[in-house]
RNA sequence: GCCGAUGUAGCUCAGCUGGCUAGAGCAGCUGAUUUGUAAUCAGCAGGUCGUGGGUUCGAGUCCCUCCAUCGGCUCCA
């Protein structure tokens, strides 16, 4: 029998180590410094601890604080810590679970009589680290489904035994830890002691198994790190994205508003914003009649029958905007929840030849959804919002094609405002909850692999969502992150079979007999209003030249260059700039400050010499002096840069 | 909707353990100033302290209701 393994390692150098060394020890082998780094690894593609024996040849990954994978076993092994601290400061709570996520970890507890409030936090992060400087190893072990079920019905905790219960005897662990003990699957770092700087960052209501039916638990967030140093980093980070929040800019920029009086989640959106958002309805269109969409306008009610025969009224009825009533008896209106029906009216009121097909209506449609007050959200999540939506109307065959063709037009809006950092996801139905959708199973299998397909052949690197689809049809969305890094839909692109049943839509083949046409729901932006807020948090406001309200200010050196000032104003007017004059008696170093604060692309600076000599010094935001030019080459460089920035795609 | 937190002028904030007519900066208005690359000076005005109730001799401060907002959960046609 082999008293050594060979044990290959990513760069494919295989080292030989007697049978029963830890991923540790081969890191020792390698270098000291590696050795003190490595939080946990993985053997054969299973995550392990950096103390686990090594029985037999294998492929080793080690895992420090640098990768992924090192960073969840660190966050993970200070949940253990957080739930330690918690049950000595809090005796009799039930813990739940405490994974690791994205940027740290948290940490689901029955408080039972117990009650934690914010306020509390500090002391435990005290708790957590004197605990950590005992520098505790975490020790996986083995235990048996009967024993493990035993130890967590002594404690009383029918949370854990619930889990437990799921589980296949043989795979289940246990870490210990100090005097600690819980269920666990590993990937832990060596020992406590090297979690140095502990932040629970906040305290929340979460559910048990994430259904509202079932109990509220408390959840604990917090982020750890190995030194002082990167909790500060980070929490500075934080501070920074703060500033980007669309919220705050929106109000700083004069964007958008809310009234109480108006009511939640109704935007307001003010004269620049208004703009902002009518140059990105005015870029879409365009390129969509390019596309060969045409623009159609319904009406914001409908009456309540439309949507009970689209199915929608059955779903979300109850809580929605309750009908409108009329002066005759027994009429009833819907304020419009989505422009579908509406468009399948349209498609309805002509009789279509497979020659006609597609069809596809667009329309900037304004809908109302009665989202709970708690998930209002500024301009992301709103009761009142208008969706570039549009209904493509096509035959079976057409279906692969068409869907392609709104992916590329997707793709050509995020490119063109810059959104390169987004993730595609296959939303498909939960085939254990059938009620949650309509429609027959085959037409839905046929719909998400047609979506699968044309993912696969544009080569999306997307991931499968299941339970997320609508309740119609499966869709293909693209989600893009805010500026704290929580994950947002934009555009989204469904194919529906079952409206056109519901909706009695046909077209006449060429075998002279009426046949269904597929539908495909698609919205590149979402809505306008949550684009324009993930747009903001991107950009920080600082808009794309060729989409911003305002190009130029022009910054007015005294009263006495007004004149001048109006002539250049009229100037770049002629040339489809956009700008604004300031010539309040102010300082010129007030108004530049103004305008820098205000994110104005370009300042043009107007006083004697430029007046005399028919030019502007201009200055780019931020600060940078590009010098004194004539009026036409000035407007020759806002030309060029915006249509660099739209040619960039 | 649920859990936790917050709510003082248009904005950002001060107001200690309940105690006289609630303060400041910026923004606004009026006047002076006519300015060269991130805040000119002076004066004035502006708040029923989110709402409604309660405790108290006395509430911005303590308690409750509701409303709105923030961080999560759930939901998202």
């Amino acid at each position: 029998m082999s008293t050594t393994i060979a044990i290959r390692l990513p760069d494919g150098a295989i080292k030989q180590m007697p049978k029963g060394s830890t991923p540790f020890e081969v890191a020792q082998s390698i270098s000291e410094g590696l050795a003190r780094a490595v939080i946990s690894a993985s053997y054969n593609g299973t995550t392990i601890e950096a103390t686990t024996p090594l029985q037999k040849d294998g492929e080793l990954v080690l895992f420090t604080w640098n990768n992924d994978q090192g960073k969840k076993a660190f966050w993970h092994s200070s949940a253990h810590l957080l739930a330690q601290a918690l049950e000595q400061m809090y005796p009799g709570i039930k813990l739940t679970i405490g994974p690791a996520i994205d940027s740290g970890f948290y940490y689901d507890i029955d408080l039972g009589e117990h009650s934690i409030s914010e306020k509390d936090l500090p002391t435990i992060e005290k708790r957590m680290i004197e605990l950590a400087r005992g520098k505790h190893a975490f020790a996986l072990r083995l235990i048996s489904k009967s024993e493990a079920l035993a130890f967590y019905k002594a404690a009383g905790n029918e949370y854990k035994t619930e889990l437990i219960e799921n589980l296949d005897d043989g795979t289940i662990t246990f870490c210990d830890h100090d005097d600690f003990t819980d269920l666990c699957r590993g990937g832990h770092i060596p020992n406590t002691g090297m979690i140095k700087a502990v932040k629970l960052t906040n305290i929340a209501g979460a559910y048990w198994r994430g259904d509202e039916k079932n109990k509220q638990l408390t959840r604990i967030y917090g982020v750890s790190f190995p030194k002082q140093k990167l909790l500060a980093e980070h929490l500075e980070l934080l501070e920074e994205a703060k500033k980007r929040d669309h919220r705050k800019l929106g109000a700083e920029l004069g964007l958008f508003t809310f009234s109480k009086k108006v009511g939640q989640g109704l935007p307001l959106w003010l004269p620049k914003g208004a703009a902002l958002r009518e140059r990105l309805e005015q870029f879409l269109r365009k390129a969509q009649t390019k596309a060969g969409y045409q623009q159609v306008v319904t009406p914001h009610i409908g009456q309540k029958e439309l949507y009970v025969t689209s199915g929608h009224y059955e779903k979300y009825g109850a809580d929605s905007f309750q009908p409108i009533n009329t002066p005759a008896e027994g009429e009833e209106f819907l304020l419009k929840p989505m422009n579908c029906p509406h468009h399948c009216e349209i498609y309805n009121a002509s009789p279509w030849s497979y020659r006609d097909l597609p069809i596809r209506l667009a329309e900037f449609g304004t809908v109302y959804r009665y989202e709970q007050s708690g998930e209002l959200h500024g301009l992301t999540r709103v009761r009142g919002f208008t969706q570039d939506d549009a209904h493509i109307f096509c035959t079976p065959e057409q279906l692969n094609d068409e869907f392609m063709g709104v992916i590329n037009l997707v793709l050509y809006v995020f490119n063109a405002l810059g959104f390169r950092d987004f993730k595609t996801q296959v939303s498909v139905r939960n085939p254990e909850k059938p009620e949650k959708y309509i429609g027959d199973i085959k037409l839905w299998e046929k719909a998400e692999q047609a979506i699968i397909e044309v993912a696969d052949q544009k080569g999306l690197d997307y991931v499968v969502e299941t339970g997320e689809a609508a309740f119609y049809g499966p869709k293909l969305d693209f989600m893009v992150k805010d500026a704290l890094g929580r994950s947002w839909q934009l555009g989204t692109i469904q194919v529906d079979y079952n409206l056109p049943e519901r909706f009695d839509l046909t077209y006449k083949g060429n075998d002279n007999e009426l046949h269904r046409p597929v539908m495909i729901h698609r919205a590149p932006f979402g809505s306008m209003e949550r684009f324009v807020a993930i747009l903001i948090e991107h950009t920080g406001g600082n808009f794309p030249l060729w989409l911003n309200p305002t190009q130029v200010q022009l910054l007015c050196v005294s009263e006495k260059h007004e004149k001048y000032a109006k002539k250049v104003s009229k100037f770049l007017e002629n040339n489809e700039i956009r700008a604004l004059v300031d010539d309040r008696s102010e300082t010129i170093g007030k108004k530049i400050r103004e305008a820098e604060m205000s994110k104005v692309p370009f300042m043009a600076i107007i006083g004697e010499q430029e007046a005399a000599q028919e030019t502007v010094s201009i200055r780019a935001h931020g600060g940078n002096d590009l010098g004194s030019m004539s009026l036409a080459s000035f407007a020759d460089l806002i030309r060029r840069q915006a249509a660099d920035e739209i040619k960039s795609f």
